[in-house]
DNA sequence: TTAGTGACAGGCA
DNA sequence: CTGCCTGCCACTA
């Protein structure tokens, strides 16, 4: 039990992500139950990636870009959604088009 | 308690 | 296409 109920849920939006897909913020946030947290995802990202062990490579921006701050981060990412099939381009953007994350509901959070 | 911050989103020039 | 601004929410000092 890290945090409060929308950190939890975050949390749990993220370990839904399938393989060999994305997902943007905006949608974990929904997700979540929370349209508007986008920016909470962010930083529950990272805080609690090294902690919770969860997919955070498959979480990137509305444009399908890699939004990760460190330096080498966005080549590590590339190469971790490159082994899953997520064909990432030079200049680290994600073609959302084929590999964006669609749900059958918008809401499923408790 | 208030102010500052962040791996964002969306709208607009 | 890029860049700037605003809204958002939870957390930290």
């Amino acid at each position: 039990m890290p945090h409060s109920e929308f950190t939890e849920n975050i949390l749990n939006a993220i370990r839904s992500i399938p393989e060999g897909k994305v997902c943007t913020y905006g949608l974990i946030a929904r997700l979540a139950g929370n349209p508007r947290g986008a920016r909470q995802v962010s930083w529950t990202l990272h805080s609690m990636t090294m902690k919770y062990d969860l997919p955070w490579y498959r979480v990137v921006n509305s444009k399908g870009t890699l939004s990760v701050t460190e330096p080498d981060g966005k080549e590590y990412q590339k190469h971790l959604l490159g082994q899953e099939g997520v064909e990432v381009s030079d200049n680290y953007e994600v073609d959302l088009d084929n590999y964006l994350w669609k749900t059958n509901n918008n809401n499923y959070h408790l």
